[in-house]
RNA sequence: GGAGAGGUGGCCGAGUGGCCGAAGGCGCACGCUUGGAAAGCGUGUGUGGCGCAAGUCACCGAGGGUUCGAAUCCCUCCCUCUCCGCCA
């Protein structure tokens, strides 16, 4: 959610902001809205004004006299009803749309109309030259018995898959490393609900807009997370924290779950798109300096690219251009990884900043110093790994002639062997 | 799931129809006092909307309702606690 007097006094910057993220909104829509519902408030609080000290002289009336006042207030109060009636249907449009507005991208990203115009900031790491003809992460997995999609369409229904043995090993070997490098990094480990309440979907910007793309417990009113940016970002919501907690940087490891709405025919095979995943996610909650956030998300990406480093994985650092940014998404940097049976690059982390976007939804404050009126918090979150995701890069990558595939140094310990598909 | 008890300001706690945005206490801030501190004394101390402002409206878990008037009465929901049941 946008600061509504700077929209007000901004319209045009809003416009723009939509325009360059290709969002389809109506400010105007809005101004006019906004406009009538503060017209509509001052005649209901005025009304309700003399109704109220009205009210305080019958208490002290005498029968008589009572009697005539009762009737006023009586009419003067359904005119009120009416009134009201008014003020909360235009309430309730105001905040509908309000919700849509969209957080103005910073001036860093670069223009565009989809992720074909994002920017590459830097590639980092050799892709491998295998000299013979590289698996696929399905041919590999296959090969060692360690993956079984099939049986988990039989389960599930399409995008699901089952690990086994050694894969299974891996993927909670690489999740725990990951943990254990944010944890080294200051983080604060969380164990957070997958199911959360609409209140916080709404909160951190999913919805309205993102329903389709949540499975929802639809019985209980709660709705399935994506990722546990939802929860770790809502901690604190309807809170005002003391400046000195700030920030606080919290770390989750937890399974994520979306439907893929829209996606058919689209990455099919393998273990790329699925429904259900598992993700170690950063999230950072801070004060309201876009300089910090902007450093901060400096940070937050570099935590990233840290371990992809230590996992020897190449990778590139996109900038992501603003029609591929979310509403509340002021600047966004993917980190992508070499996938070779894809031949490209593939999205494994997702960097954000919001500055305030997801603050006022949530009602998440902070009191800069004491006496001071609260104000709303920065909020940023990043992908520390995500799995099966990882795993592609992770067996394709790392693959050997003879199908094993090395598992990198920093995982051996934990794995317990130098490679995979070694008895 | 069953039975019961509750949800009031940063905290404790009073308040069963108007004098209540809310007593009292604690805490906190500022001032006085002091060599300094403690104690003591005094003053102040919620959030949000609209408004240039004066101000005004809303908020006593949430949402409805009754009433001229609701923290107080009624309904629905949420949450917490106790006991029982069930269970990983």
């Amino acid at each position: 959610m946008l600061d509504l007097k700077w929209v007000r006094e901004n319209p045009a910057a809003v416009r723009d902001a939509a325009e360059r993220k290709r969002i389809s909104v109506d400010v105007d829509a809005f101004l006019g809205i906004d406009e009538k519902l503060r017209e509509v408030q001052q005649v209901v609080e005025s009304m309700r004004a003399e109704l109220k000290v009205a009210s305080k002289k019958i208490g002290k009336l005498s029968p008589e006299e009572r009697e005539a006042a009762l009737g006023e207030q009586k009419q003067m109060k359904a005119v009120l009803k009416e009134r009201e009636a008014e003020e909360s249907a235009l309430r309730a449009e105001h905040q509908a749309l309000a919700l849509l507005l969209p957080m103005p991208p910073s001036s860093e990203v670069p223009d565009g109309k989809d992720d074909t115009d994002n920017v590459e900031l830097r590639r980092v790491g050799e892709v491998p030259d295998f000299g013979f003809e590289p698996r696929s992460h399905i041919e590999l997995g296959e090969m060692h018995g360690v993956l079984d999609i099939p049986r988990g369409v039989k389960i599930a229904g399409s995008r699901n898959y089952l690990l086994l043995g050694q894969l299974a090993r891996l993927e909670q070997v690489v999740l725990q490393y990951a943990m254990d490098h944010m944890i080294e990094r200051g983080f604060e480990p969380v164990s957070v609900p997958t199911l959360v309440s609409y209140a916080c979907m709404e909160g951190t910007g999913y919805f309205p807009g993102g329903e389709e793309q949540a499975y929802m417990a639809e019985r209980d009113q709660l709705a399935l997370v994506g990722t546990s940016e939802v929860p770790l970002t809502s901690i604190h919501s309807g809170e005002v924290l003391d400046a000195e907690a700030l920030p606080i940087r919290r770390v989750a490891m937890s399974p994520c779950y979306r439907r893929e709405a829209g996606t058919y025919g689209k990455d099919t095979k393998g273990l790329y798109r699925v429904h259900q995943f598992w993700k170690v996610e950063q999230v950072v909650i801070g004060p309201a300096d876009e300089a910090w956030s902007t450093e901060e998300h400096q940070r937050m990406l570099a935590h990233a690219t840290d371990l992809m480093d230590a996992l020897e994985l190449p990778y590139r650092v996109v900038n992501v251009c603003t029609g591929d940014l979310g509403q509340g998404q002021v600047q966004k940097f993917d980190i992508e990884t070499w996938m070779p049976s894809r031949g490209n690059y593939g999205e494994t982390h997702s960097a954000s900043r919001f500055y305030d976007f997801q603050s006022r939804r949530l009602q998440l404050r902070y009191r800069p110093e004491n006496g001071a009126k609260p104000v709303h918090c920065h909020t940023l979150n990043n992908t520390v790994i995500a799995s099966p995701r990882v795993l592609i890069a992770l067996l394709e990558n790392h693959q050997q002639e003879d199908g094993r595939v090395r598992v990198p140094e920093v995982l051996q310990a934990r794995f317990g062997a130098e490679y995979l598909g070694e008895s």
